[in-house]
DNA sequence: ACCTGAACACCGTTCAAGT
DNA sequence: ACCTGAACACCGTTCAAGT
């Protein structure tokens, strides 16, 4: 990785075009494709779009700034489903494609979990999930129970996120567990023992495991949002 | 806060007892008590005991070694319940009292979530939860449903402990919202507006509606998990 | 074995000065 | 208005030298 040593001539009189927030953020996103969120820095931001540290405070702000202004684009890639259809579904999809585009911009997922419609391109999906939810005869209850999936869902996915940036703490967790599989003096270790050994070292196998998790917590949180439907 | 600037003859030859790894765990629980995790630095911890910040990478290791002693310390004071409760029981007080300790140390709850059964104070309460969920029938699903619940329930103190460090954001989000109850345009929004305008902005009220939500999001799963007993 | 003291390669932010 | 260039007050980590 290339850093700190801009140019020697000013941007002007090099007849370049001035630098906007716009392009300072699209390095940014670029950047958290490639590193995540918090694996670059401005400086580096800075280095690659061939100026001083100084000028991305001068046209975005600060570091606070510049992650928001990220997390804005990432956000409006996620597409928002119709909302004719059944609310079930409607969450089931928008989680799903949601986890695909969040997966690629790895630590957006937590950010969007803290500052949630502090994000304006979050605000469409929120106003047709709720409505959705209205729809099924959530009531009063439809604003909390969006707000439960989300979280439920993206939490999960910020998880993934971080265990990313500890590529051997994975490893270590599955030897760890599957070291109990016949320990029968705790039988609760043990079964999870049991369940880690059948499991695959295999990136790609663990990746299906993860997102196989993933539709089984979603599927979960959904059958607990059900309960408040058919329960009364 | 003071920084950086040790004492001047050597701790053997003033009659101080050695740093014990012990002691400098003690220090980094101390600090995460009042700042979070990512609010001390290893110098501060080394200026707190007067020692050289070289000293902390003797005895323990790099920043990451003090923070997997930090978590396992903190995840030590979380009680486990007795395993001859019913399974909702169990889980409830657990995570009622998990959320406790968690919240006085904030940034614990994300790594515990993301190490999970790294953390060897973790694995009595991995043993005892798994146990209570064979008991309850769950048989070989009771590790993922474990996995699934405490996922829930934790990563959502973890989002709290986040947004405890935007502290301006909270209000923003309730402000942003509430802007939207009269939005006819926006029927979701509007009734994410209303619940957000109903509620207060004193601390004390907003901490009782973050229990609330947290108790909300326990049954919520509680109910996806129990509707996998009932459904077949 | 334990600690000092310094060095190294980084950070984010600020700001006077130039163009 | 935009950018340079430097300064400031921090980081975590490493390591030779002392005791």
């Amino acid at each position: 990785m290339s850093d700190s040593a801009p140019r020697r001539r000013s941007r002007a009189s090099a007849g370049l075009p001035p630098i906007t927030a716009e392009k300072i953020i699209d390095a940014a996103v670029e950047l958290t494709g490639e590193r995540g969120l918090d694996g670059w820095s401005i400086r580096q931001i800075a280095t690659r779009l061939d100026v001083w540290p100084g000028v991305i405070a001068h046209h975005v702000g600060d570091r606070e700034a510049v992650v928001m202004g990220v997390t804005d684009r990432v956000i409006s890639r996620i597409p928002v489903p119709d909302d004719d259809v059944p609310w079930r579904d409607w969450f089931r999809s928008v989680m799903s494609e949601g986890r695909t585009v969040l997966r690629e911009f790895p630590g957006v997922a937590r950010r969007l979990c803290v500052v949630g419609p502090n994000v304006p391109a979050a605000l469409p999906t929120i106003d047709t999930g709720i409505r959705v939810l209205l729809k099924a005869g959530f009531g009063a209850h439809a604003p909390e129970v969006y707000r439960y999936l989300f979280n439920c869902a993206f939490t999960l996915v910020a998880v993934e996120d971080d265990r990313g940036s500890f590529p051997t703490a994975r490893a270590e967790m599955g030897r760890a567990m599957a070291a109990f599989a016949e320990d029968e003096t705790h039988p609760g270790l043990a079964a999870a023992g049991t369940t880690a050994r059948s499991r695959s070292t295999d990136p790609a196998a663990v990746a299906a495991q993860e997102t196989e998790f993933f539709r089984f917590t979603v599927e979960r949180s959904l059958d607990g949002a059900e309960a408040m439907l058919t329960s009364r």
